[in-house]
RNA sequence: GCUCCGGUAGUGUAGUCCGGCCAAUCAUUCUGGCCUUUCGAGCCAGUGACUCGGGUUCAAAUCCCGGCCGGAGCACCA
């Protein structure tokens, strides 16, 4: 199995699909899992250097480490080779159509005048252009197939172009200036690295009908494959690799693991764990159906996950002071969790502690209200109350409501969220937990990424 | 325009190849209840689907034909 992206940006939700999926039928039926860069194009879809090693390291956080790495741009000579096999074999030839000219003998299903002409003359033809001697987008390599094909999409496709952009990785750089396209490439690399099953998306249904040709040519044996349909997100809006590169660029984005991304890099950092991923994508399973997806399940995977091991504070987003009048001052001890006995947390409290304002917005004095953990208290006017007892039962009774709450000394919290910043005030045994994911309650979950300065936290859900 | 795929509850999915055990699986969402000092977790319950029309058959989600809807390819992108 192989996962064959081009590294052009970092993985996203979607290339996790290729990742998962590909190496769970290796796991589960042995074989190898090969990744393969694609790294063909020096122009259009231009690799990023960094990206190589973006991939590496998610994949090995995904559990998906492969059993090796080829990349394409390291080996144009093997690609030269079948060509010129194919070329001699008359299966191949050089074609100085323009791209438009073309197109209208393909669509009438008429040969270009190229086609029939002797192999010798599009070797040596094929030799010029190797050699440089023709500038880009004169010449082409088209592999025949049958131009007459009822389905143009089958019809003489090319195979090579000329590129003189010299290649991002330092090592290739302006090594060669004929690349080949990703349905010659990736025919080849196929066979070559004994792949004997495949499993990719549907836009390239086609490109197995375009290999056979290839394939037969060279009379190999073609790859079982497999396709699933389209991904739409509906959590996230449309998005392009060259895209998001041009809004983070403009600093829109802070970066390609900006909480609002569907990168692989932003998911983490909001405290996303690998194996809700890997199960997200196991279950979603490789139908053809073209899927629009909402997060839910692989928020709730996660939430599976990640409770019992995230401690609870208190986080008040949108703060308004509430003085208490007649309550002594006491040090409260919540525990750190409801349910799992990992101790408690200490909170001192003074006459005054802050809420959400929305919690209190539309009360009127008279109205009893539960400090979470703390004691009852009974509005008395606007931002004061007055202490009402310890007594939860007549809250309960009472119907008043909890709400919960952050002493007034606690600190600075900045949420990063796929919607926005949230700032607010959280308790002082937040900046302890940093790297962990916790539960601010009443809020959700919240991956605590510093705390230099004030505790900045990645949503993580809810 | 030509060609190729697909269509099961709000969402995703099982079942479709080899028709009956499917008044249709699982997960999630939503609603309600229990529990709980979170609007969290856990437990319980409920709502909710075979795209439409025809055909074959004793029997169709499953096979055939047509319509409708959706997606993809027809690049010197991947």
């Amino acid at each position: 199995m192989r996962f064959a992206p081009n590294p052009n940006g970092p993985p996203t939700l979607g290339s996790t699909r290729g990742i998962v999926v590909n190496s769970e039928y290796v796991k589960k039926y042995g074989g190898k899992f090969i990744i393969r860069f694609d790294d063909t194009d020096p122009v259009t879809k231009r690799p990023m250097l960094e990206a190589y090693d973006w991939y590496l390291e998610d994949c090995k956080w995904l559990d998906a480490e492969p059993d090796e790495v080829v990349m394409a741009s390291d080996r144009l000579p093997i690609y030269y080779e079948y060509a010129e096999t194919l070329i001699k074999g008359g299966h191949a030839y050089v074609c100085t159509c323009t791209q438009a000219e073309f197109k209208q003998l393909k669509d009438a299903k008429q040969a270009c005048p190229h086609r029939d002409t002797a192999p010798e003359e599009h070797l040596r033809e094929w030799g010029r252009m190797l050699a440089g001697e023709y500038e880009e987008r004169t010449v082409v390599l088209r592999i025949k197939t049958d131009i007459k094909h009822k389905d143009p999409a089958l019809r003489d496709w090319g195979a090579f172009r000329v590129v003189k952009t010299p290649h991002p990785r330092p090592e290739v750089g302006n090594k060669y200036v004929v690349w080949p396209l990703l349905d010659f490439e990736g025919a080849i690399e196929d066979h070559l690295l004994g792949m004997t099953h495949i499993i990719r998306g549907k836009d390239l249904m086609d490109s197995e009908r375009r290999q056979k040709y290839v394939y037969d040519y060279l009379g190999w044996t073609y790859p079982r494959t497999s396709h699933w349909g389209r991904v739409k997100m509906h959590d996230f809006g449309k998005f392009s690799t060259s895209g998001l590169r041009e809004a983070i660029e403009s600093g829109e984005y802070s970066g390609w693991d900006d909480p609002r991304l569907p990168t692989l890099r932003a998911l983490r950092r909001r405290g996303i764990r690998p194996d809700a991923l890997r199960k997200f994508f196991i279950d979603m399973g490789v139908g053809e159906t073209d899927v629009s997806l909402s997060l839910d399940n692989l928020y709730a995977e996660n939430r599976k996950l990640i409770d019992a091991d995230a401690n609870r504070y208190f986080f008040v987003w949108e703060p308004v002071k509430l003085e208490i009048s007649g309550a002594e001052s006491t040090v409260v001890k919540p525990s750190m969790h409801p349910t799992v006995d990992r101790g408690v947390r200490e909170i001192a409290v003074e006459q005054s502690v802050m809420v959400c304002s929305q919690d209190i917005r539309g009360a009127k004095p008279g109205d009893l209200f539960r400090l979470k953990d703390l004691y009852n208290i009974r509005i008395t006017g606007e931002g004061t109350a007055e202490f009402a007892g310890h007594d939860i039962e007549t809250i309960k009774k009472g119907g008043g409501r909890i709400i919960h709450w952050s002493p007034v000394d606690g600190i600075p919290v900045k949420v990063l969220t796929p919607d926005g910043e949230v700032e607010g005030i959280g308790e002082a045994g937040i900046a302890a937990e940093v790297d962990k994911v916790v539960q601010f309650e009443r809020y959700g979950y919240v991956r605590i990424d510093g705390a230099d300065g004030g505790v900045v936290g990645y949503f993580t859900h809810k």
